[in-house]
DNA sequence: TGTCAGGTCCTCA
DNA sequence: TGAGGACCTGAC
């Protein structure tokens, strides 16, 4: 199926850090397992030609996964004219996007994402999915979506140790056995709901953002990590401060501030 | 062989 | 209130 689109460059959002299951292929094709479904994308300019295992709505599917239904013209303008200096960086980033990505699977990936490279958390999120999760054929070959929190909820913390996690297993039951309690988490504020997740032990302020950010679409949090520090200190003259960088990032941009982090981080991951 | 990774928790001043 | 160490483990 042939999907138009503006201002996206796949390649550059899947692997951005944003997802962890993207695969690249030796004909320049990207496969990466969604939800409900596996699909096979290559960009051509504008024009995406995409393969899935599920054909259902496949065009709004991608368009809500890459969030193309947004404005992101509109929000880099906003956001320039509001801080001249940050244009470069934001020009930079026009084909880039935050993915709308399942929250479960957000909450688990990125508790194990904590002191961890992208590699291993990679690495365990596939076989938390090969044991758990359901097996899609596709073009030929096996893939296994991530699981369900039914498929996952009586899973041992000694179970997760063999994936890799190491001390995260832990912090993942923590997850699973709250997990019910966050299902009202849309209708709260942003802070409320970030007070809510970090109410899980293992869960602290970084991985409660991610989950935020990338799970329930909030751009407005701010996941702040090493990459961001450094881009603040170096940019802005700010202290290497946790409270001075998100008092700075909420004044300046506001509730696009989580999109902004994003453009920095990715800009000096590239550099 | 040692260091590091997109953090969090705990202890101690 | 915040600084500093411990924590799994695989890649480099």
């Amino acid at each position: 199926m042939k999907i138009e689109v503006n201002n996206l460059n796949v390649e550059e959002v899947l692997f951005s850090g944003e997802c962890f299951r993207a695969i690249k292929e030796s004909d320049g094709s990207i496969t990466n397992i969604l939800k409900d479904r596996v699909i096979n994308i290559k960009q051509d300019g504008n024009t995406l030609i995409v393969e899935s295992s599920n054909y259902d709505n496949l065009k709004e599917v991608i368009y809500d996964y890459f969030d193309l239904n947004r404005d992101y013209n509109e929000i880099n303008d906003t956001l320039i004219n509001n801080n001249k200096n940050i244009k470069s960086m934001v020009d930079k980033c026009k084909n880039y996007r935050i993915l709308n990505q399942d929250s479960f699977e957000m909450g688990i990936s990125y508790i194990i994402s904590q002191n961890n490279n992208v590699k291993r958390i990679s690495k365990s999120v596939n076989e938390i999915s090969k044991k758990y999760g359901k097996k899609v054929i596709f073009k030929n070959k096996e893939y296994y979506l991530f699981p369900t929190y039914e498929e996952l909820k009586n899973v041992t913390s000694e179970e997760f140790r063999n994936f890799g996690v190491g001390f995260r297993d832990k912090y993942i039951v923590n997850y699973l056995n709250n997990y019910e309690s966050l299902k009202d988490i849309d209708k709260l504020s942003t802070k409320d709901a970030l007070k809510e997740l970090m109410k899980i032990k293992g869960i602290g302020l970084k991985v409660a953002s991610c989950i935020l950010l990338f799970g329930y679409r909030r751009l407005d949090v701010f996941p702040i990590d090493t990459w961001v520090k450094q881009y603040m200190v170096e940019n802005y003259n700010i202290k290497n401060n946790q409270k001075d960088i998100e008092n700075f990032a909420r004044d300046k941009f506001g509730e696009y501030s989580g999109l902004v982090i994003q453009y920095m981080f990715h800009s000096q991951r590239n550099m």
